[in-house]
DNA sequence: TCGTGTCTTTACCAAATGGTAAAAATTGCC
DNA sequence: GGCAATTTTTACCATTTGGTAAAGACACGA
């Protein structure tokens, strides 16, 4: 059994394990945590179902190992803003890897934003010990920026949902998107200048 | 049988079919689509399940008809902007009334959103015969207003993703909100000036 | 090659869920 | 009040779904 805290995975468990949690990131980020059946996920995996429930205790515990997962990524680019580089750089630099990120890992944006639509069930906590510190940190980084006369005075945690919400965007209404961009062929390229602009022109000093 | 095309629906019929959409609307917004239950949708409504069926053929076309429903509400803030009116207070006020909606109807909000984010499978025509031609209408006013040298000159189909973006994320992403915002006491009024400055920043020419 | 522990399949099950049939109650019109 | 039409309830049903038990197949070190 792969319960608990194993020593070692052997080299077939992490194969499943990772074929098993990324059908169910397709299948959770296309229907919704209920939406998503184990049959669903265990076709998608080329495996039984019941072979699922052998290396995860439950739908429920490969949701939450998806969101585990998910949260150090999504975090990453936040993380990143270096309290000594360029104000603006770094800005316009968060923004270019949010979005590059809403184009590489549309599931992913998905499924984050599916748990927080529906109030974050499953992740309120997540919320509370990784991001709230992480964006408390960052907004203060931010606010010192702008006391230093490095940037525009705006509110810096309205400045973040902005980010978050224009990047985001792309992945999350992508079926929006499509629909109204339909034949534009640089979607990815007009977004990044678009927003560049916004940016820059909202916290240039 | 209150199906197909009656003539007129009677007290009862007016009183019941809105009480279960009320409540629906609590329910699909709440826990998406495939989540909600009839039971759930019944209880909240305070009737039977055969009782919701005998006004509904069924599950899906409750869903429907709140999309259909919604689609009007959503689209009128745009709808309302004026091509003779002053470009950038047009633009603004349209910010605002939208920015007023993600307040006052956070659950259409939510229930527009999990609807795309799913790939828009119950409302793909309504985005081709109602959004699209309305989008480019005024993505041409847009334009207009920018050749005029009325506003800067932006992508005007970006500038509308980045209005609905940023506007729908703080009823959307509220789970999210609510916790960085924790003690704030006028969210609402925090966000209207932001997102006040950032366009008016963007726009004047 | 043999045996032990790992992995997979087969055959199920109980609960939940969307939905139906038909009887019972109610409403509203004469 | 009487009666037809509308509305509501009771009692079901078939399917789907998350999950389990246990037998069988397989890998791999001694």
């Amino acid at each position: 059994m792969p319960d608990g805290a194993d020593k070692k995975p052997s080299r077939i468990q992490q194969r499943n394990r990772g074929l098993i949690l990324d059908a169910a990131l397709d299948v959770f980020s296309k229907h919704g945590y209920r939406g998503a059946t184990l049959d669903q996920i265990a076709e998608a995996a080329g495996l039984s179902k019941p072979n699922i429930l052998y290396y995860f205790d439950g739908k429920e515990e490969i949701h939450v190992t998806l969101l585990n997962q998910l949260m150090e990524t999504w975090l990453d680019p936040l993380v990143t803003l270096d309290p000594d580089g360029d104000p603006l750089q770094e800005i316009l630099g968060y923004v270019q890897r949010k979005l590059d990120m809403a184009r590489d890992l549309p599931r992913e944006s998905r499924l984050f934003a599916g748990e927080i639509l529906q109030g974050a069930p499953r992740m309120a906590p997540h919320l509370v010990t990784d991001l709230q510190p992480l964006f408390d940190e960052k907004c203060a980084v931010i606010r010192a920026w702008m006391e230093k006369g490095a940037l525009a005075t705006v509110d810096p945690r309205h400045l973040i949902f902005s980010i978050w919400a224009t990047t985001q965007h792309y992945a999350d209404f992508d079926a929006q998107v499509q629909v109204l961009l339909r034949d534009d062929p640089d979607r990815h390229g007009g977004a990044a200048e678009y927003l560049a602009t916004m940016f820059t022109k909202l916290l240039r000093p």
